[in-house]
DNA sequence: GGCCAGGTGGCCA
DNA sequence: TGGCCACATGGC
């Protein structure tokens, strides 16, 4: 099978270390990684790719993309690099964060300690809402669990060298399921009605990334966000922050973020909302770094 | 065994 | 508006 090679330049405040790390920590059905390299399909327009992706001596994004439907065009290669620069949040300007974050009580601790770091995204926004609405308010591990079952038991199947890779379930088929057959994964029966609420808005493209990221603003987009049933102002945040990035969306109400916080500032107790409004005042316009630095430090 | 988890909607004063 | 409560299940 042919396969193609692409390069990309890297910002010199990326780590592929870190974020290696990272996604080793999240890794589940959709991807893999290696000591030294992270794998998957992605499809585009009904097209299968397998990407590698590693970094070269010369602090370079090295992608190799094996042409799994003999289809690739300039076309597909332009969107695998779009993809690939999406996922890894390569085109935003982190100094003024940096800046900031030196001189705070309670980022200088984990941006020295993850420095290089990138929001690793959720480039799918219906895979970015399933994981929000998964996550409410259960621990991170039972979320993942769910998770795992969920792609497992509704997403396809794929067999690259001998190991599983699986595609995210599509929202035009979670829509189309009944209420018993997603309750038996083990999630409660209100967040399989939001799922399915969810899936049948992005299905008929009521609700797509692009209208987000359109609305550019980010209050108009958590009321049009929250007028969902499911989705509170901390679904909405969390979506915005890791799919659609408004670098200025805060899931202020997260608890690993007030765990974080304690940690990070030595606290004896977790820190009121009115105490983290004062706190995050100084991050104006990076509050999602602020946020997926803290979370580091915890998850 | 009880309480807390990467919350949210519904109900009631 | 503001204060409860249920929700599924796992980990500690």
């Amino acid at each position: 099978m042919t396969v193609y090679k692409q390069l990309l330049s890297l910002p010199e405040d990326f780590s592929f270390r870190i974020n290696l790390d990272y996604l080793k920590s999240t890794e589940d059905g959709l991807f893999r990684t290696d000591q030294e390299s992270i794998t998957r399909f992605i499809v585009l327009d009904g097209n299968l790719f397998f990407i590698k992706i590693y970094v070269s001596n010369n602090n370079r994004l090295v992608i190799e993309t094996e042409d799994v439907s003999q289809s690739y065009t300039k076309q597909f290669e332009r969107q695998i690099m779009l993809y690939i620069r999406d996922w890894f949040d390569l085109d935003i300007h982190l100094e003024p964060f940096y800046t900031i974050a030196k001189q705070d009580e309670y980022l200088k601790m984990p941006i020295s300690k993850f420095y290089g770091l990138r929001n690793i995204g959720i480039p799918d926004i219906f895979e970015a809402f399933v994981w929000a609405i998964l996550g409410q308010q259960i621990n991170l591990s039972f979320a993942s669990t769910l998770k795992d079952r969920f792609i497992k038991n509704y997403g396809k199947r794929l067999i690259h060298n001998g190991e599983d890779y699986w595609l995210f379930p599509s929202p035009r088929l979670i829509a189309s399921l009944s209420m018993d057959e997603l309750f038996k994964i083990g999630m409660s029966r209100r967040k399989c009605e939001y799922i399915r609420g969810i899936a049948r808005l992005i299905a008929n493209n009521q609700i797509s990334r692009e209208k987000l990221v359109q609305l550019s603003d980010i209050n108009l987009a958590v009321k049009q966000l929250t007028a969902i049933k499911g989705i509170g102002p901390w679904t909405a945040n969390y979506v915005l922050l890791r799919c659609v990035r408004y670098p200025n969306a805060f899931p202020i109400n997260d608890v690993g973020l007030h765990n974080a916080l304690k940690l990070a500032g030595s606290l004896d107790r977790k820190p009121s909302i009115d105490e983290i409004k004062q706190i995050a005042s100084a991050w104006e316009g990076y509050e999602s770094y602020a946020t997926f630095f803290l979370w580091r430090l915890v998850y």
